[in-house]
DNA sequence: CCAAAAGTGTTTCAGATACACCCATGG
DNA sequence: CCATGGGTGTATCTGAAACACTTTTGG
């Protein structure tokens, strides 16, 4: 459980070197074992969670903010991310009953902290990559897939929901493929994804003669062994085609 | 030009009212004549131009905040809003040049207003219907054809931009037709009116041919008469099937 | 050898595109 | 009567969808 010390400390921090009122959340988004996921935090001491977020330094960009908030939970240092929303309804941060879950006391004036906006990011990165760790007010920063995600703080659970519908209505012109799966992949794979993000099966030959037909992937030598049954081949992006094909929309898929 | 006095009696009830280091500007965007129009307002005494926006009271969401905004300057009160991107860049207002071509003096203590987080929408609305007025703070406001929109303040230009970006790659998504036309229209306005934002001519028997065959549009008995040439005829939308169309994203066009 | 995933081509259909002439109207 | 934009149908092509069997691998 946060104490009074902790949390004013880190809230006097902020109003010093922070734009005030304004903070920002991160939808994390990874794909691992043919399931989307998104990186939480469980509040100290408690069983509550929401988006890893942080504050504005005074002299920073919100992009830079941004990086540099999800540098530190992830270990990563040149992460996609995608502004999507800002989130300004006035009753976002009013309840009391949302400090109380995160294990926060009142402020010494019997007050809670004042209503904040906040701009939404979504930021697709390589599962494998990350090391998730917590921070100072949390105890705990962890994968879950989307479908098991909990009953976030705030409006933590509705940011997710616009999240993925953005990613989703925006799927032709995001870095879906090349940001989510490693530097080598396989056909299955990258199905396997479209698949999860569209919520629905495509025809496997369909689908590899389309990618194949925009020229995105090379196909390696190489296959992936050690797999149950037979080996697929591995693909790796063209970068220069995939950006391309990005600008002209035609990753949709459908 | 704008007086220390006014100018001071308006941050200072920005200041007491409204978040802290928070606007939202609006791209409202008109159709006229074949053309786009942005509505742009001029700072009193100069030949500044910039968008309208404003400041979000301490108990108003920014979605809000945005629609009272518009209605002032328009006379409008139920206007079709997006909030499309937040603007965030440290140096966004770091220029003192930019309150100086505003014609607003220094702040007493020597300095000029302290950085603005701004969030950006954009507005789709029946250009014969909006009475454009000014504020306090400005002598003009009307509509500029996109072509010839000159320099703007501060990065209002650059919102412009992303604005028109944004509208092109949400093209099917947003209610474009049924908010940029009148309750009647001919074929040939819907289909000038794609032509203008995609940037290419279409076919006209073609576009007819599929806007007939989505459903979103109904034929009336009615001609519009009194210009030259042959009658065309005029069109409604058909409320339901328009909103379906936007929902399955069938109104890109190509 | 069996279960399960990987890999591969052809046919069919729908929607997109290309294309040209007559009609109505105001000046 | 003429200049100009409005209105309409068909043939063709391209890309999407439907569809099934053989191969590989670990257990």
């Amino acid at each position: 459980m946060l104490t009074r010390i902790e949390m004013e400390a880190y809230f006097r921090e902020a109003a010093e070197h922070c734009l005030p009122g304004l903070s920002l959340d991160c939808v994390v988004i990874g794909f691992h074992d043919t399931q989307l996921k998104v990186l939480l935090l469980r509040w100290k001491g408690t069983d509550e969670w929401s988006l890893p977020g942080g504050f504005i330094l005074k002299t920073e960009s919100i992009d830079a903010a941004a990086q540099r908030v999800l540098t530190e939970r992830t270990g990563l240092d040149s992460i996609f991310l995608h502004q999507f929303h800002v989130f300004g309804e006035a009753s976002r941060y009013d309840e009391e009953q949302n400090w109380q879950r995160m294990g926060l006391v009142m402020k010494p004036d019997g007050t809670w902290p004042a209503r904040t906006v906040s701009v939404g990011y979504f930021a697709l990165v390589d599962f494998a990559q990350v090391k998730p760790s917590p921070d100072a007010l949390t105890d705990e920063c962890r994968w879950w897939e989307i479908a098991t995600v909990p009953d976030l703080l705030f409006d933590h659970t509705h940011i997710v929901e616009v999240a993925l519908n953005t990613l989703r209505t925006q799927l032709a012109w995001q870095p879906v493929g090349y940001k989510l799966l490693p530097e080598k992949f396989t056909m299955p794979d990258l199905q396997r994804l479209y698949e999860t993000i569209l919520g629905r099966k495509l025809d496997t030959r369909n689908f590899a003669k389309k990618i194949s037909a925009l020229g995105v992937v090379e196909r390696l030598e190489e296959r992936r062994t050690g797999g149950a049954f037979k080996s697929p081949y591995l693909y790796h992006f063209d970068r220069e085609r995939y950006a391309q094909a990005l600008r002209e929309g035609s990753l949709g898929l459908g």
